[in-house]
DNA sequence: GTTGAAAATGAAAATCATTCTCTAATAGGG
DNA sequence: CCCTATTAGAGAATGATTTTCATTTTCAAC
């Protein structure tokens, strides 16, 4: 199933030509449930014992973001981290700032407002970064 | 005005001491109508003719930072840039990509959604970023 | 006015994710 | 098998932010 996955994603992109790299990456990505960094998913994929270089991880990330393949969030410290995009349209999640365990939200109520201040502002190309962190129920101190 | 208000700010602060440096960050920064990073807040100040260290510079927003009586973004390059609050309460911002000018928006319904994500999902101490970008009526090619 | 301890400053070094550069490797059509 | 455009990746560069730590400054007590 996480081949099926990779693959199809491999088509999604404009790649000429594949590589055990390109691969490789798309492979451990599938199987992440998981925001991941650029870093994580390299140590990740060199634990797996395969060698890709970093440079090669940050590319195919940026990649699958222009190609809208995964959603991007930034931690606390400003880092990037990803995680391949489960249907169509982007989602929002709530990631637990202790384990760092993300759940996917409803936004409809987001999206409408989104596109409700697109119309009254007047301004164009309105997009929107929404991200949400708590602490989780597993993770809380004492129930 | 803005000596007043730089005033107020700096007793909202724990800093013991006064001094030229502290002064001239919050003086610049209460004349700041739109988001600044601090390297150009710096540049600001330098060029008022007062000399204060980067390190100064960070050191006060950081601070005014914990102590809430700033609203903190980040640009498309992962910058952080910032904007004394208004009031009380914190803002959600609709940022031009094109000239940076921001403008707040009216946000209860993204408060409220938040809120009600916090209770359904079981997760404590939800706390949100939210963040809008589009392209203002000014900026637009042709009308 | 002088003093001294604590607080604040800032130059320089460190950190660290991310990007760039440029050469070597190689996929894949011919 | 060969050729060449594409891809890989080591290492250097970047650049915002943080840390370090020696020096300066504030300010309350004398």
């Amino acid at each position: 199933m996480s081949c099926q996955n990779a693959e199809q994603l491999a088509r999604c992109l404009p790649a000429a030509r594949r590589t055990r790299q390109r691969g490789a990456v798309l492979h451990v990505l599938v199987d992440c449930t998981e925001f991941v960094s650029a870093q994580q998913l390299h140590a990740l994929i060199t634990a797996d014992g395969i060698a890709v270089g970093l440079t090669t991880v940050y590319r195919m990330l940026r990649e699958l973001e222009v190609y809208d393949r995964v959603d991007v969030v930034r931690d606390e410290a400003g880092e990037r981290l990803y995680r391949l995009r489960p249907f169509g349209g982007h989602r929002h999640y709530l990631v637990c700032r202790s384990c760092g365990r993300s759940r996917p939200v409803d936004a409809e109520v987001v999206e409408a407002w989104v596109d409700r201040v697109g119309e009254t502002t007047g301004y164009a190309a309105v997009e929107h970064t929404v991200e949400l962190t708590g602490i989780c129920a597993t993770c809380r101190p004492t129930s």
